[in-house]
RNA sequence: GCGCCUGUAGCUCAGUCUGGAUAGAGCAACGGACUUCUAAUCCGUAGGCCAUAGGUUCGAAUCCUAUCAGGCGCGCCA
């Protein structure tokens, strides 16, 4: 069955476009080596057409004809069928208007495939991971983590939608000092609970975290730790701590939505899975030593310079550890391997995609997803943070101050390529100025025009849809699983924001237009068809989205 | 110094990958539309040297080069 009814009627146009072209060379009327590439696209004006071609333009050259000459040609040739009107116009651009069938035949479309329209099969089923979050279980999720997890999740949903096997990760960076900081900063904390005097060095957590996390302890404990020697009295806070971090860390994950399939604790690659790895590395040449420690030759492969993996002291670094895990993640036979990254670790991605191509695979299997920082905002003022000083603003404050479904419209609204401005008041608002609302409202508007239907949608006169508010409306419902392709190859979720609020604008346009229920039966019931698609879309794209769909605001 | 991202309306941003016709949207401003299925809506007006300078071509916000400005990064940290 067909699922994306708008690419069927595009291909159809455009191999009737080259049918004409065909026909034009075999009968001389044009000199051209072989039938171009065809391209058509939507235009911008709606008096251009539903479709143009830049055909006549593009051959012009090789012709040796002026383009309004070829377009006439193509035209007279031309026997595609849907079309209702086409013409010259411009410089040479032949535009198309086509019949409305097809978009009443998507309507149905929509009615039978329900939550599955929309879904199509571009990532025929190619396994992918994406590893997003990753971050240290050191401390609480900030607002820095937020905007990474939504990007993340929603990619993963998109991809998911388009037919790849997606599967969610996060990297628990469990190991090496960070850990002992935090082991260290919660004992202090648990120290001063159990009455001592103690002071907060510079380089530990400073956090009111750390010191629930103490009280925790010591709720656990009692003052008993203190008697252990300083060694065993460390190892107890980093677990418990370690522990009670990770547990808050996914209860914040899953109140916003979101759940990983597969948690990857990095202690599991020390030191077996390094070591193997480096050998790995070893006996195919990359690896060498210099100063007593062993470096890995990423500069053969693009990278600035070498870099160490293991340490003169004989520990490996943060790099051996992700070579072991990116290593683990290649032999788990994924086809592409993805990976969301704050933009203050763009730096890391050339030694990272050398360590993919050592390993003999394409550099391309790694795809790095850089997702730029956010300015946390209100009322216009940036509000100033800093994680030494433990005075940031949690993911789970944001979330509990502005909602779920504002926050992760806000964090995915803008290209990931863009800084993002999230302000807190107005993302809290329940206005017109809030597109989440607007989308939502348009969901909820439509349940009650249902409500107070007297009929039932009928699908026997959809030729009665003719307003253009309604043509722009179907128009829209049908370019959904375009939108979900685009979205998904170019791994950036903003698109189906834009998208949805697109498709809430036509359908507002549409319900200050054209009334549903009415005396006409026919129209009417036709009416409700479309409007009950319009909710089905809506519904669909706010789903990806991971939003809720209101039945009433 | 080198690398990545950004620079489009007063503000926040789409559009750049894949070059097309008169560069779009929201907010803010101004003017209209509720005896009608939810006015959290709609319609209209106004607002632009697409950072700058070159280049590529029938055609450039989009591609190339250089420059300027802002953000981020250039550890035997993680």
């Amino acid at each position: 069955m067909y699922k994306n009814l708008q690419a069927l009627v595009e291909a159809k146009l455009i191999s009737a476009l080259a049918e004409s072209v065909k026909k034009a060379i075999y009968e001389s009327e044009l000199e051209l080596e072989g039938v171009p590439e065809i391209s058509i696209e939507q235009p911008r004006e709606k008096e251009h057409g539903d479709y143009a071609s830049n055909l006549a333009m593009t051959a012009a050259s090789q012709a040796g004809m002026n383009p309004r000459k070829i377009a006439e040609i193509i035209v007279e040739n031309f026997a595609g069928e849907g079309v209702e009107e086409i013409s010259i116009a411009g410089p040479g651009f032949i535009n198309f208007k086509l019949k409305k069938n097809w978009l009443y035949e998507n309507l149905k479309l929509i009615n039978k495939l329900e939550a599955d329209y929309g879904k199509i099969d571009t990532g025929q089923g190619k396994k992918v991971q994406i590893e997003f979050v990753s971050a240290n279980p050191t401390g609480p999720l900030h607002v820095g983590h937020s905007r990474g997890a939504v990007v993340g999740d929603v990619c993963a949903s998109i991809m998911e939608a388009a037919g790849y096997d997606v599967e969610r990760e996060y990297y628990i960076n469990d190991a090496g000092n960070q850990m002992d900081i935090l082991a260290e900063s919660t004992l202090l904390r648990y120290q001063e609970l159990c009455g001592k005097e103690v002071e907060l060095p510079e380089d530990l957590y400073a956090g009111d975290y750390v010191i629930e996390i103490a009280e925790d302890l010591y709720q656990e404990y009692g003052q008993e730790i203190l008697e252990k020697d300083k060694e065993r009295q460390l190892d107890i806070c980093r677990e418990f701590a370690y522990q009670d971090m990770l547990a808050k860390i996914k209860a914040d994950l899953n109140k916003f939505g979101i759940e990983f399939d597969n948690w990857f604790s990095e202690r599991t690659l020390h030191p077996d899975k390094i070591n193997e790895a480096v050998e790995l590395l070893r006996d195919k040449g990359y690896i060498y030593e210099k100063e007593a420690a062993l470096w890995f030759k990423s500069s053969q492969f693009g990278d600035d310079k070498d870099r160490v993996v293991i340490k003169s002291d004989g520990s490996p670094t943060y790099l051996a550890a992700d070579i072991a895990y990116h290593l683990d993640k290649l032999e788990r036979g994924f086809d592409k391997l993805i990976n969301v990254w704050g933009a203050d670790h763009h730096g890391y991605i050339p030694r990272m995609k050398a360590v993919i191509e050592a390993f003999g695979y394409d550099r391309d299997t790694l795809e790095i997803i850089v997702v730029q920082m956010v300015n946390l905002l209100r009322n216009g003022e940036k509000m100033q943070m800093s994680k030494r000083a433990g005075s940031f603003v949690t993911m789970n404050e944001v979330n509990e101050e502005v909602g779920r479904d504002a926050a992760r419209y806000y964090y995915i609204m803008r290209s990931s390529d863009s800084h993002l401005d999230f302000d807190l008041e107005l993302a809290k608002e329940e206005s017109s100025n809030n597109p989440v609302y607007y989308v939502q409202y348009a969901h909820a508007r439509i349940h009650s025009i249902i409500d107070n239907a007297e009929l039932q949608p009928e699908s026997d006169n959809l030729e009665l849809l003719t307003d253009p508010a309604e043509v722009d409306l179907m128009k829209m419902l049908a370019s959904f699983p375009e939108e979900i392709k685009l979205s998904a190859e170019s791994r950036q979720p903003h698109h189906l924001t834009a998208y949805a609020y697109d498709l809430a604008t036509a359908f507002h346009a549409f319900y200050n237009n054209c009334r549903v229920n009415t005396d006409n039966s026919q129209l009417s019931g036709a009416r409700l068809y479309l409007v009950d698609a319009a909710r089905q879309v809506l519904k669909n794209v706010l789903t990806l989205l991971g939003i809720s769909a209101p039945a009433e605001m």
